[in-house]
DNA sequence: TTAACAGGTCAACGCCGTTGACATAAGGTG
DNA sequence: CACCTTATGTCAACGGCGTTGACCTGTTAA
């Protein structure tokens, strides 16, 4: 749709798997695991066409028949992440538990692949497992009771927020170990030895910043984040209690697991064009 | 430190000031503004060393006279806006309405300069502004009221978050233009053309995600953060009000602009290798 | 059996950051 | 003022990048 040119055919055309000159036979998946692989082993910055077109035994140009540029490439990558996250999880009826259990997987599933998060977190995919996460939560927002327009707002600053510390933390997380050691002194080295006539506040906390400051803030921001949420719908709902079937009419539990399960297995069932 | 190789010469060593062929005079100064302007101007995509050579009117090569690389040259730019965000910031006394507004401050610095801030957003520098914004907002929240401990961990999920989402939008702002107009169309495109029976809870709020995802999320997140906090403080104090001068001792302006203004002129302050 | 064409390959383009070698003018020294 | 050192701007080149037009060839449907 961007582009004049397209060399890309959509995967529900594809018949012939002519192999290539090592004898890998290629494919969308194929790449996109290979990408992943490559990023977790070399870096973020190893994700080059070339490097790999090399690691899959092809030639570069091969991933032009199956990704439209570089950036095509990343959202499948990113979309895939999404994917893993939300494989196995299923929502327990109380909202607020389920999103911190979803938080806190969308951040730990990034950490653990911190160098795909950090090119791939900021973006809206549009994909099948993307889609799905969002059902599933504005599922879980709608069925405890948030009025939908309220419903839109939690769930974007609970997603963004998750997404941004996730990229955050995993870019901290990628850096190279000599700057990741000397990030982590600073906070020892620097500010525990700050005089306190000139920085009274920093030197009174010094000991709770050492100790703080080496986590990740998303738990407590998380938290801050779900008890704002649960205020706002105390007030809506005066006093009401969250546990019944919303406007969302208690389908949300449904939305989840077999949903989930179908969108993996099968090809990518309503894919946007990229 | 990191390389071997340095034709980087330190500030106050300087002495022949020598202009290019077509007559600019060089300095750090100058490169710095002139990278700033580029990338205000043309985008982020625009900060390249060529064209950046070409608009100071000397050959690309010369700017590794002063700067070791581009990271160091775009390190030397986020010290730049650090400076100007906090510039011209001053406390009112109302601890939320402050942190709300530096909040806001911080996010709206970093898009004006999404490359510098992408890259810059996650490092923790121990350099003299950095210092400063730590000292002044555990300032405000001890001036609040909130105990040393709660203060650091509303400190962490203040600024982490601040940070946080300021690199996601960034990294949102900074996509080459034909990707980040994609990103707008996928909400309209996709996800409001998604049927009721597959996708209840989508096609339910379509019109408020459309209308709410093409903002962010931050100003949501940063008073949901802010009102959350607030409950605490009330637990905590019991209902006292938190006008009042707390331990912080009500200083927190005195050391803003003098020094920021200091570190600004010589060469680099303490500056950690990183 | 065969002909079409999907899909792998090749070579080239124009960009990028970076560096070694070089040239030259600034500025201290006498 | 003349001289010399050397800081600093310039040049040319390297290797790597994403991308594309042209080509070639094996798979597959008829």
């Amino acid at each position: 749709m961007t582009s004049t040119n397209d060399r890309v055919v959509p995967p529900a055309a594809r018949r012939r798997r002519r192999p290539t000159k090592t004898g890998v036979v290629l494919s969308g998946e194929l790449i996109v695991e290979t990408a992943l692989r490559l990023i977790e082993e070399h870096g973020a910055d190893a994700l080059t066409v070339r490097r790999l077109g090399l690691a899959l035994g092809a030639d570069p140009s091969a991933l032009y028949r199956y990704f439209r540029d570089t950036d095509d490439l990343l959202l499948a990558v990113a979309d895939e992440l999404i994917g893993r996250t939300l494989r196995d999880w299923r929502p327990t009826g109380d909202w607020r538990a389920d999103l911190r259990d979803l938080g806190l997987r969308m951040h730990s599933g990034s950490l653990a692949h911190p160098q795909a998060a950090v090119l791939s977190s900021y973006r809206v995919t549009g994909r099948a497992h993307e889609i799905q996460a969002v059902e599933t939560i504005l599922g879980v927002l709608r069925g405890a009771g948030f009025p939908d327009a309220e419903a839109v707002r939690i769930y974007h600053a609970f997603v963004d927020q998750a997404l941004a510390f996730a990229a955050l933390d995993a870019a901290s997380t990628a850096l190279p170990p000599a700057a990741r050691a000397a990030e982590a002194g600073v906070w020892r080295a620097t500010y525990a030895r700050l005089p306190a006539d000139s920085h009274p506040n920093i030197a009174a906390t010094a000991r709770h910043l050492v100790h703080d400051m080496r986590r990740s803030a998303y738990p407590t921001a998380l938290d801050l984040l779900l008890g704002a949420a649960a205020a706002r719908l105390a007030e809506t709902t005066g006093g009401e209690r969250a546990a019944g079937p919303g406007p969302g009419g208690g389908h949300a539990p449904g939305t989840g697991p077999a949903d989930g399960r179908a969108a993996g297995s099968g090809p990518r069932p309503p894919g946007p064009s990229h």
